[in-house]
Order: C-alpha cells, then structure tokens, then sequence
DNA sequence: AAGTGGTCTAGACCACGTC
DNA sequence: ACGTGGTCTAGACCACTTT
C-alpha cells in the first residue's frame, strides 16, 4: 500500500512512531518481527533493528526474544540530562565565572558519607568551595575526595583550582549515583548563598566510583530559583 | 601484547574504556580509528563502531568524520531517568496506591500555562488531584490539558481514573519539557500535602507534544523528602 | 582531495525464552 | 523444539570535515 521509501534506519524509526502515534499499533499490541518489517520496508533485517532498538531504548517498545516486539502498555520513557562543569554551565548563561575556596582538609569522615562511599579508610579530604555567576553564589559544593583513589589532589592547590574541573579531568570513574532533592536553607547555608533562612533550594548529591572504589561524594546546593531542565 | 580476544562489542567497550580510564589515552587525546582498532582486536569494523558509538553516546568520546574520535576532555556525561507513572512508583515502593481528584472543569487558560503551551484556544481542561502511598498525600498534580488535541478526555470521568495513567494510555507524545525545581510549600500547598508551611518540595514542570500540537501541561508537586534518583 | 565516521546489505550463527 | 531478537562479518558506498 503507502509507497513509503525506506532508505535509512531513521526513515524507518520514523514510520515506526507514526504507526504507534497514529494508534494504528495501539498499547500492549504486538508488532510485525523485523523480517516482514524489512520485508515491507524493502531494506535489511539489520536497519529495522536499528531503528526498533532506538525505539526501545526510549521505553515506547519492549523487546523480548521468541516473544517478540510490542507497545509498551504503560511507557516508562527516559529521558536524559547531562552533567556539566560547573564553569561551563555559568559560561553558558553569558555570566562571568569565579570560584571561591572555603576551607579544605583531610579528617575523619563522618558516618553517613563513609556509608556512601563505602570506603575503608578513616579520613578523607574535605573541601568546601563556592562557584559564582558573576559574582553572585551559584552553587555551594560540599565534596568528600578519597584520597586512597585520588592521591595526587593533595598536591594540588585548590585555591586556584576547583575540584569539580579538576576531577573531571584527572579522576576518571566507571558509575555514579545522583540524586535530586530540594532542601531548606539552614542558618549556614543561607548565610553563605546569601539567601535567606528557609529558603527552598535545589540540591543533588552525586558519588563516583572507579571500579570498586569510590572517587568522590558531593553535595551541591544551588542558588534559589535554580532548575533543571530537560527535553526530550 | 595483550591478547585480549574481542568477540563482541561489549568486549571492545570494556576494552576501550579501560584504555580510557587507566589514562592510556588521555581526555584530549585522538584514538586510533576504526580501521585500526578493528585490526588489532581482530574484529570487523562494524563492531568497533557499535562500541565507539555506545561510549561516545555517554558523553565520553567525541566522534567527527575525518576529525576522528577522541577522549573528551571535559567530558559533558549524560545520564537517564525514567519516568514512571505515578501509580506504578508507590507500588514499586511497596505502598498502596490511591487517587483523590481535588477539581476539574473547563476554564480559562492563564498566561503563563499559555505560554509554555503555545496553544490558540481560549478554554483547557484543569484538573487538580492528589495521588496517596498508604493514604498519605505522595504528589499533587496541577494539570491542563489541551482538549484540541484529546477531545476523548471529556468522556472519561476523572474522579475515578486519573489523568497520568490514562494520558500515558491514550495520548501519545512526540517530545517534551521537563524542569525540576524546590519550591516553599504556600498555605494551599501545605494544607493540600498534610506538610508545613514554609516546607522545601520537590517540584517537576512537564509539557509535552504531539508533534506540532501541545497535549498536555503538568506541575506535580512532591511530598517533603521525596528526591529523584538516577545513577550510571 | 582525501581521510574518517555513518550506514546499508546479505547472509550467517547464536542466545534467549516460550511452548 | 522452535521462533524471535541479538549480533558478527565482509564489503561497499556515502557524507561530512578538514586539508
């Protein structure tokens, strides 16, 4: 019938989610197996599969082998968010960078970060440290560093360089976890955001791992009115 | 040197990102290109790319014909979160899943709703519900919808199905905006949510689309401690 | 102009999950 | 046992970007 050219697998991707979006393939339907589909697509089994693990991966299609290829029902569709550098994502609001050292050294870790981290050692390199948009606080950083993983950040000095760009550059790590919260400013925090108390700010914790061992855990607290944002 | 057998592109993925993490090639540095690495693993090309494009696709490796790849040194690294309907996320935490619809009717669209919407008509659906874990308020939504583009939603009665589940069902969408945020609880909100006045929440902005149309435009608002977890 | 990644093809075999 | 998706291969051509 519809004398629809396939010539490239997003040509294909793109018929796919019109027949889902048109419910011409409806919620918890099966859909033809990639030989017919090539078949009626007139390309090979391997750019339909292209395209069907491209939809799949964006949770609109479940996949399983023998059973085949169906709408999700109730689609659990991801998203995705990337993790900047802290002086890049200032830059790319055209505001100024700066970036200010609080206090910085090694002691002992306090039970909930070394339950996070779960790391043997007994002390780790704290670090507090304050990123500006010109001149303004945008973020507070509250950052634990092991420095079994890590030993060459004792020899740099952080008063010049931030940790986060450091990191990034010189700590490579295999996984992370994030997590996302909104938090009230206490007395300290409003005092160094220079919000008031009470404040609702948006934070993220996020820790890294190499491997087995854990890289870093840091809180982040942004300025007041701060959000995330994402398309998809 | 190392013989190391490549038998499928997850191998050449372990391999290469070791090579990246142990800092054998360097944040900056161009890596062989395909051709080659295909010879030295002793593999055809084509799975040489699958792995170079999964790990570029994570943010670690920028591609460019001709330019070739190369570790990115300030690596922007991506990570996903799903998005769960409301109902399946308290089941999943093992709670029991309840829904109270607050109010809903036919009304004028405020400025701002217009504007992230983009829509010409004068009139939308709104809907106020809360969604309960264990009978206690989990998230309230906040929702318009543009009866344009689903007409069907006027028909289904809203005190008994919720507006997530089925929008999810029977409104499909091509894209969408996400914006997460903190907001202070306000007396409404406080009282609607069984929290304090004054209290951070933990908000999420959504609108999506179905291709050029707006289907929807939804503000939930989390009960206090709710946080958004993702890892990679 | 030339080098690199991007993709397509046809065929093959494998792995998983259902029957 | 068998049907489906998952992947590999070798070769080919194309598209983009830099030189």
């Amino acid at each position: 019938m519809s004398a629809i050219a396939i010539k490239s697998w997003q040509d294909a991707e793109k018929e796919i989610l019109h027949r889902i979006n048109s419910r011409l393939w409806k919620p918890g339907d099966n859909i033809p197996n990639e030989v017919e589909l090539a078949r009626e697509f007139g390309c090979a089994r391997t750019t339909v599969n292209r395209a069907l693990r491209a939809i799949a991966e964006s949770g609109l299609l479940e996949r399983k082998r023998k059973a085949g290829t169906r709408v999700a029902p109730y689609p659990v569709r991801k998203a995705t968010f990337s993790i900047p550098i802290i002086r890049r994502e200032i830059e790319d609001r055209n505001q100024r960078f700066s970036y200010a050292l609080i206090d910085c050294n090694t002691k002992n870790i306090p039970t909930d970060i070394r339950a996070c981290m779960q790391i043997g050692a007994d002390k780790a390199l704290h670090i507090r440290a304050l990123y500006l948009a010109d001149g303004k606080p945008y973020v507070f950083e509250d950052r634990w560093v092991n420095v079994d993983e890590v030993p060459e950040i004792l020899n740099v000095n952080l008063a010049h360089t931030n940790a986060n760009e450091w990191l990034i550059s010189n700590a490579p790590y295999t996984h992370g976890d994030f997590t996302f919260s909104a938090i009230k400013a206490n007395d300290k925090t409003a005092e160094i955001m220079g919000s008031s108390l009470g404040d609702a700010l948006f934070s993220l914790n996020r820790t890294t791992w190499n491997g087995q061992q854990a890289v870093t855990s840091v809180k982040l607290i942004y300025q007041l009115g701060y959000n995330l944002h994402t398309s998809m």
